[in-house]
DNA sequence: GTCTATAAAGAGATAGAC
DNA sequence: GTCTATCTCTTTATAGAC
């Protein structure tokens, strides 16, 4: 089997990298100021590079936006498709996902971040929240199973719990650091606990 | 008692009604597409004003963000200085401060989601994250009570327990309607109920 | 792959008339 | 209390050289 084709040090046509770069500089900065009050200016001086630069890389500003929205939407969308999310009791199948979400959530933190400060004010921006209405149907789904199989509690309204549990999920972006003490299975241990048994002693 | 005071009818400089037509105006375009990227041209044609009409009302686009934030901020602190949070086990006086800032969040909804959005980006809004901060240090503490008292698990640190709790307070604003089926009172069972016992069924 | 220069539109805020 | 007109600065994006 012949390969004639480059060594990949030097790769073609100059992908990855330095696209890369930009992109992460771009989601931290959509992340202090949002979106729209990022400005062209302010990314070129925190890359060291003109405007102009940027759009060798990304046709518009737009773009950068909806990569990273779509980082963070395949990544939960992903833990839907995995097999303990398909087969067990609800109840393990609601924990798998609540574990994997969170996992996401770390994994991917910069980018979920964005997600969740995302309120529809563009095309790229309603067509994401739109993803994001379908996993968090896909959830409730599962909570109503797992309270008609007698695990999750009936006196509160299914899509209430999914909010309640997803509103304590999310909040981690506002203060989780991968770097930190707390792994994310420590964190995934802790919110489950929390979410399960809630936060009375005994 | 003499009162030789106009009739209070067409009021003494014309304040109050206008002025508050636009702040609600303004909270509401702040909310949607954050303070920095909401322009005063936005706030032009929704109120059917010029944009030189809306400094008559305010001195400043920053002056509506400042006057919301306090309304917010003030409704939160006003809470841990009532009785209830002041007297009793520190159980009791944790459910009344969780109880407390879910009516705060659902009488003063616009005013406490906008303080939720705040980044700090400007001298006003970081003033605004610093008394957070005090409001959060403070409902830390009770948990800390809470928790030596026995009533709070101690497998999990207080920080972390404060940041979930109001993590799925906070998230209330994403999809609480004041004129839905759900009273504040109602919710504020939930939320509790939510918070102290888990989903977890029985 | 990066630059300078620039176009065209929109930003917050002010002046001064009514 | 609201208007039109305007100032000055910043915005996204492009043109074209190196």
């Amino acid at each position: 089997m012949t390969d004639n084709a480059p060594v990949p040090s030097p790769k073609l046509g100059r992908p990855g990298i330095d696209r890369q770069a930009v992109l992460d500089v771009a989601v931290a900065a959509f992340i202090e100021h949002g979106y729209d009050a990022t400005s062209m200016e302010m990314l070129s001086t925190r890359l060291g590079l003109s405007k102009a630069a940027i759009y060798h890389h990304f046709p518009a500003k737009a773009q950068m936006l909806g990569e990273a929205l779509d980082n963070a939407l395949s990544g939960l969308e992903g833990v839907l498709l995995e097999e303990g999310a398909r087969s067990g009791t609800p109840q393990e199948r609601l924990a798998f996902v609540v574990r994997g979400a969170i996992h996401v959530l770390a994994d991917r933190l910069p980018y979920v971040t964005l997600l969740l400060r995302v309120r529809g004010n563009t095309e790229i921006e309603r067509a994401a929240l739109d993803r994001r209405r379908r996993f968090d149907h896909a959830v409730t789904a599962l909570v109503v199973e797992a309270r008609d199989a007698g695990s999750v509690r009936a006196d509160i309204q299914p899509a209430v719990v999914t909010r309640l549990l997803f509103g304590m999920i999310n909040s981690i972006v506002e203060w989780y650091k991968p770097d930190g003490v707390e792994s994310a299975d420590q964190l995934a241990d802790d919110v489950l606990a929390v979410a399960l048994t809630g936060l009375s002693a005994g």
